[in-house]
DNA sequence: AATATATCCAACCGCACAGAT
DNA sequence: CATCTGTGCGGTTGGATATAT
């Protein structure tokens, strides 16, 4: 597209802040918010872009913005949000009150990643790493050391919280205990494949995934999803947005004998479901 | 004490996306 | 429909600081 960059003019300043250009950007935020950042430099009367602006304000001057070192619950927090989202930074942020996507993303690699990789853990896959690549003497090296005990203590103990955190993001749907054939896909499907690969529910592969798992066809995982959750609104929001004419007609396009051809619907609807529910809303599910 | 090296983190950059025109 | 604009995101950089030699 190759548009200009709203950075790119003459004479806007760069580099680090100055606490006067902090005090002037504060002022003016305080007094009359942020409803475009591009326009606020030149009215709060700062050399800046909107962007660095946007950028000072939301990773140092916002007001509920925590500082000092992270806590172990924190950084726990971090690995298994990282697992499941992989380096959705501002997605995990979310979940840490606080914090900012910035300061996670440089906390993940100056201290989380090091500490994994140290553990033996990959911080890529939060998998054991891989020891048929290295020699002999490697292995014997660390085998005397605890570090394989501590690797296996790590990663069990990761794969049971996603497994725990799995279950929770599905029962956070329903009440009610969710259909045989979604949980039989759940136990079976493994724990690598779905922390590893950064599968979330809304793709309609996770539940190719899950019908991989428990022997069905990923039709009827979704049906039988379909028919476990409060269906009737979502298909309702889904017949709105899309102006389709009638419930009947959203429910054909969600659940339609051509999956391929109902992938966006599909991707849709399960938005519909994960939005509404916000399954990593309540700390509870760690 | 001087210098080299490692670490940390604020800020920048480029890209993607959604909404407006 | 094509293009423009604003915003947000993730990856990267570079200066400041800490630590080692």
């Amino acid at each position: 597209m190759g548009r200009s960059s709203s950075c790119e003019n003459a004479g806007l300043k760069k580099g680090p802040w100055t606490p006067e250009e902090d005090q002037k950007l504060l002022a003016y935020i305080k007094d009359h918010g942020h409803e475009s950042w591009r326009a606020l430099p030149a009215k709060a009367g700062l050399q800046r872009c909107g962007k660095s602006c946007r950028l000072r304000w939301i990773n140092y001057l916002r007001p509920d913005i925590k500082r000092g070192k992270f806590s172990s619950d924190e950084e726990r927090t971090i690995i298994q949000l990282h697992a499941l989202l992989g380096n959705r930074w501002s997605a995990i942020a979310n979940h840490l009150p606080g914090r900012t996507d910035n300061e996670i993303k440089n906390y993940w690699n100056t201290h989380v990643k090091k500490k994994l990789t140290k553990a033996g853990i990959d911080p890529v896959t939060h998998k054991p790493i891989n020891l048929a690549f290295g020699t002999s003497e490697t292995h014997q090296l660390r085998s005397s050391t605890n570090l394989d005990h501590m690797a296996q203590w790590e990663s069990a103990r990761l794969q049971a919280e996603t497994h725990l955190a799995r279950k929770s993001k599905f029962s956070a749907f329903s009440a009610s205990a969710p259909p045989q054939v979604l949980m039989s896909g759940l136990d079976t499907m493994s724990d690598s494949m779905y922390s590893s690969n950064n599968i979330g529910l809304g793709e309609v592969g996770d539940w190719t995934e899950i019908a991989l798992e428990s022997f069905s066809k990923p039709i009827e995982i979704f049906t039988s999803f379909a028919s476990w959750v409060p269906v009737v609104p979502i298909l309702n929001d889904l017949r709105e947005e899309r102006s389709i004419g009638s419930t009947t007609e959203a429910e054909n396009c969600v659940v339609g004998e051509h999956m391929d051809e109902n992938t966006n619907c599909w991707g849709h609807v399960v938005d519909l479901v994960t939005s509404s529910t916000a399954p990593f809303s309540s700390p509870q599910l760690y």
